[in-house]
RNA sequence: GCCACCGUAGCUCAGUGGUAGAGCACUCCCUUGGUAAGGGAGAGGUCAUGGGUUCAAGUCCCAUUGGUGGCUCCA
């Protein structure tokens, strides 16, 4: 007979099994009222469900008034909303809509649907479904769970040719086997059966697994009902307020090569209060979103003409960008980085030795091919393929070199050919390593001189496909804050640990707070990775000990490192709460093996370098675009296109205040000047608007005693007239600390 | 690349098969003013591109192109 322990450690004994909701119940009467789940041995279970043994119980409750919904509320009555909105969605664009795959997510759920052809769900559909799903709510019907078996269960599935559900119930099966290995199994084969539409499988499950139905309403015919693992609200009632948000498609078992599903999105909130909270939220972070920002305030442009993907900086934007590589730029001198210029293209077999081409053929601009090369394939009645293999083959010289230096077949033999049947060309950098590590091997090293730290803001080109590009964030063409660390393998962790320092300073000093580290790591099991055990051991636990050092979350990752080496990845969260990732640290074991650079070392032989590749902002378009929304369009002053701008009251006063003006640009502001006929509650409200970190009004009161009154970003009146070359002093201080935050203040 | 939606003036957007619209911005005129837009006039469009249906297409259909939201991928 059970005895439940409660979340504050009291115990309760139940003469028989009991329900949870009865636990609650027990409790309180407000309780049970308010009891839509249960957290069953740390599981989420139903309030229905029984417990015949003693058990953990914490009861999940609708939050009260004013009170915050708990994740594990939220995430009831999003799976049950889930539910529901399949079944209005079914309702009114048709039954035969194949129901696929539909969990909730951190902000709301999805349900992934197959959606017959000849029909579509589109969002002119989302009233209609959103009012069935207020209906189904407002009846109130129970959630009743029902186990079947899974030999009815399966066959049930392949009478309604549904291969969706089967296969729910087939992964399910298998998700029982694997939690419960030493169990006796059961299960069957079947043949293939074309009328149903699902291949011939097999299904194996530990003697008396049941699979669970959902049916919204009382178990019987004609109720709307789901496979499901539950848990759920106990009755639609209990859901809250819920919307449909949008669409869009995905995968069968996110497999590109599978069927196309409609997934829908929605969302479901405890409250109404809370569902507009969050839309209006929603709505607050369209505003910030660096494309809208970044077209109203001229910061950049995309041309359709130019192309996809290729960001133009207009004059402001180029401030903002030019100011951070400069602002990086001073760093990086202190660290002991020196600066290298690079070409935006480079030869075909600068590539092959480095690996990226063909490998990576599929994110890359296409060759440049030699018109003479391209000329003569042509006339020779050369097919597209033969021209493909010429093009990516490399030369018996080449191939011997890689593959001993690296001591395995990295060439493969098919892609060698005869000289005279290679074609020559060139390509758009995809990274900058390749000159990098040239313009190492370009002069002998000693180990005295290590590590050589060649740094450039490098624009590189990726061939994106069409629906990932965003605004600045995802593009073809972008800089990257590149640098190459050559080094012997004693200096990796210092140089690790160099980087991210240099990665805090750069977040720190931009306010930057909301951001993580990922530590990828090889996976031991692997062969996949180049390097001694050894170097991989030493470096990723320096790579873990950076990240440590940090003082953000960090994660470790096994398997996600590069075959070459470990890395650290930089995530920062926008305010759409999208993560990026922005930076990236990562060693190299491989590079030095592929371009045989060197260094004589103090035994006067020749050693490999070990390359860390860094590029802690990861592009300067990303990062700006990350930035734009951080700060809202609103740069701290040293970041600001216009840092001042002064607004003579009158026409009368336009001479002091082009005095004001040329005061600010002589000691190096960015200053603006409003001399049209506005008025001035005008010329306020259009700086106001593009968001200029201060304005300068200057009127007779002013020219008469050399003062402006200033007025600051986001505070609704002047601060008093001041001193002219107080004002200009404190701007230039404010500039020159980079402070984060406008300091200006009244004298 | 895939699914849904969208593309009208520099920007934000109305436009219901029948003469191309508004607000802001721009130019000029009046207003000379003390802190989030004073008043008036003017100029500005091959309605993304190309086909089709129709007496008639910004509007309906097809294709292309670009954007948005997701999916997939990301050295």
């Amino acid at each position: 007979m059970p005895t439940i322990t409660l979340p504050n450690g009291d115990k309760k004994s139940f003469d028989k099994p009991v329900t949870a909701l009865e636990v609650a119940a027990s409790i309180g009467a407000g309780l049970a009222k308010a009891a839509i789940g249960a957290r069953v041995n740390g599981e989420l279970r139903d309030l229905s469900t029984t417990i015949d043994a003693d058990a953990t119980i914490a009861i999940v409750t609708a939050p009260r008034p004013n009170q915050a919904a708990s994740d594990d509320a939220l995430y009831l009555m999003r799976h049950s909303a889930a539910h529901v909105m399949a079944e209005a969605i079914q309702d009114v664009i048709g039954k035969d809509v194949l129901l696929a795959y539909g969990p909730p997510t951190d902000t709301g759920f999805f349900y992934d649907m197959y959606v017959p052809e000849g029909k579509k769900i589109s969002t002119d559909h989302f009233d209609a479904i959103n009012k069935r799903m207020a209906e189904i709510i407002k009846e109130d019907r129970g959630f009743t769970r029902i186990n079947e078996s899974p030999e009815t269960t399966l066959a049930l599935f392949e009478s309604r040719a549904d291969k969706y559900k089967h296969g729910n119930a087939l992964s399910a099966l298998k998700a029982a086997c694997e939690a419960n290995p030493t169990a006796k199994r059961t299960g069957f084969f079947t043949e293939p059966d074309p009328s149903t539409g699902i291949a011939p499988y097999q299904a194996e499950w530990p003697v008396g697994t049941k699979l669970s139905f959902y049916y919204t309403g009382p178990h019987q015919s004609g109720v709307w009902n789901d496979l499901c693992r539950g848990p759920h609200v106990p009755s639609t009632g209990r859901i809250g307020a819920t919307c449909v948000l949008s669409l869009a498609s995905s995968y069968w078992h996110g497999d590109e090569n599978s069927d196309r599903l409609t997934r829908v999105y929605g969302t479901a909130f405890a409250t109404q209060a809370d569902l507009d909270a969050y839309l209006r939220q929603r709505e607050e972070a369209a505003k910030r979103d660096h494309r809208v920002i970044g077209k109203a305030l001229r910061l950049f442009h995309i041309d359709e003409d130019v192309g996809q993907g290729l960001i133009l900086w207009t004059p402001k934007g180029s401030i903002v960008r030019k100011e951070l590589q400069t602002f990086i730029g001073a760093e990086l001198r202190k660290q002991g980085y020196t600066e290298v210029f690079t070409p935006h293209i480079g030869r075909l077999e600068l590539y092959k030795t480095s690996g990226h081409f063909p490998y990576y053929k599929d994110s890359q601009f296409a060759p440049i091919l030699e018109r003479q090369a391209l000329e003569q394939l042509s006339a020779s009645g050369c097919t597209c393929a033969e021209m493909m293999h010429r093009v990516e083959g490399v030369s018996q010289r080449l191939a011997d070199g890689i593959n001993e230096r690296t001591k395995a077949t990295t060439i493969a033999k098919d892609r060698i050919l005869p000289d005279d049947q290679l074609v020559e060309g060139f390509m758009l950098k995809p990274m900058n390593c390749p000159h990098h590590a040239k313009i190492f091997a370009s002069a002998p090293h000693s180990y005295r001189d290590m590590p050589v730290r060649l740094a450039e803001f490098g624009t590189v080109y990726r061939w994106e496909q069409s629906g990932e590009l965003n605004g600045m964030t995802r593009v073809r063409g972008f800089t990257q804050d590149d640098a190459h660390l050559f080094c012997t393998e004693d200096q990796v962790p210092a140089e690790i640990q160099g980087c991210l320092s240099l990665v805090k300073i750069i977040f720190a000093t931009l306010g930057m707070k909301d951001y993580r580290v990922r530590v990828g790591l090889r996976d031991k099991d692997s062969s996949k990775f180049t390097g001694s055990p050894e170097s991989w051991d030493k470096a990723e636990a320096a790579c873990v000990a950076a990240a440590a050092s940090l003082g953000v979350p960090f994660s470790q990752e096994p398997g996600e490192a590069a075959f070459y080496g470990p890395k650290i990845d930089f995530v920062v969260k926008d305010v759409i709460g999208r993560e990026w990732q922005l930076g990236t640290v990562q060693v190299d074991y491989q590079m030095g093996n592929r371009f045989d650079l060197s260094y004589i070392g103090p035994d006067n032989k020749s050693h490999r370098p070990v390359v860390i590749h860094r590029a802690p902002f990861g592009s300067m378009e990303r990062f700006c675009g990350v930035l734009i929304e951080h700060f809202a369009g609103a740069f701290p002053t040293w970041l600001s296109p216009e840092q001042v701008r002064v607004l003579p009251i009158s026409e009368k006063s336009a001479d002091y205040a082009q005095r004001v003006h040329a005061a600010l640009t002589a000691a190096g502001c960015r200053a603006g000047i409003d001399l049209g006929s506005d008025r001035i509650q005008g010329k306020v409200k259009v700086a106001a608007d593009e968001k200029i970190p201060y304005m300068a009004i200057v009127g007779p009161r002013d020219a008469d005693s050399n003062t402006v009154s200033v007025r600051v970003r986001g505070v609704e009146k002047d601060l008093g007239a001041m001193p002219l070359d107080a004002f200009v002093k404190g701007v230039a201080d404010e500039v020159a600390s980079k402070q984060a935050e406008l300091g200006v203040k009244p004298v």
